[in-house]
DNA sequence: CTGAGCATGTAACGAGTTACATGATTCC
DNA sequence: GGAATCATGTAACTCGTTACATGCTCAG
């Protein structure tokens, strides 16, 4: 079991989905922060089924495509792992995160671009956050706001960063 | 090529290392919000070897030991990269935030458990940020710095979201 | 009726994680 | 001189990514 199992599980309390819902379901919401590959969302139920976790239902006809819906010791497994403590890490994989550390290697131009690039990126990502909220207020349930609102906070952080850092090169040029 | 492939030409531009002493240059600094596993670090000099982009030097005698240092080709090809816009998204795999997430399947006390652990878990990394700063401000150069800079913006605003939330959740439990 | 985009799935490969094994050093 | 910890390396396995293949639906 692992993040993708238990965003299948959780995904799948809200109704019976295809992968390629779950996929979508994904796609709008933790999606956005942590991505998953179509691929995974068309394996991992495989096994949950295998586990007991999850029913399958094919149709008949047709692709015999595949509807999976969550069982109850599937609830359980989930309700299990929102209990356990979260020991691990976060992990910020950001590449120009990584570029700015190795920033000695570069060209001044390159940095500002790099600076411009992310600073762009991040605020663009944040403004449609402040979108999206708007538009699910009514009927998103109070924890996904509060999910949609730390990726809001954490987007404006950075972007303020990189724009704040943008300022100082121009005050003290590399 | 991938990002623990820039990271070891990078860190190899302070001088030769071992695998163990990139370990160790990477666990200070960007290991802190990006994990590369030790056997990563093991692994991918051999790869660059290959490629051309690091020399190695076997030690006669004992364990046979191999330090790397980065080539002409490895400098340009780490130049390469940072001049490269940068197009990938931010990663952020936070199992917190996933829990989060999927609230309404929580009961009430697990979700304030996570509140308290999320924020103890950011606030001593934060704490941890502000003493390293004051550690190497004197000796690191200005790029590092930036980038523990922006690690402790995105430390102290993931801190403050979660003691957020604890005072809501005392203001109206779910 | 045909092409574009949506939907469903699998295969192959590369990256990341965990576990194992063991040599060297240090400290009691 | 034995235990603990530091250091070096490899193997096995799981996970994640990319590419491929193809059916289905709907607009023009």
């Amino acid at each position: 079991m692992n993040a993708t199992s238990y965003v299948v599980l959780g995904m799948l309390t809200y109704g019976p989905a295809t992968s390629y819902q779950l996929k979508q379901r994904v796609a709008g919401t933790i999606g956005n922060f942590w991505a998953f590959a179509h691929s995974q969302l068309y394996d991992e139920p495989a096994r949950l089924v295998a586990a007991g976790l999850v029913n399958q239902s094919v149709e008949q006809g047709g692709r015999r495509k595949r509807t999976y819906s969550i069982t109850d010791d599937g609830r359980k497994a989930l309700a299990d792992w929102l209990a356990e403590p979260t020991l691990e890490q976060t992990e910020v994989r950001d590449t120009g995160l990584l570029k700015l550390f190795f920033g000695t290697q570069a060209a001044p131009e390159d940095i500002r671009q790099l600076a411009r690039d992310r600073y762009e990126s991040h605020r663009a990502r944040a403004d449609g956050y402040d979108l999206q909220r708007a538009e699910i207020e009514a009927r998103a349930d109070r924890w996904q706001l509060k999910t949609l609102e730390l990726g809001l906070r954490y987007e404006r952080t950075v972007e303020r960063f990189w724009k704040d850092f943008l300022d100082e090169l121009d005050r003290d040029p590399p």
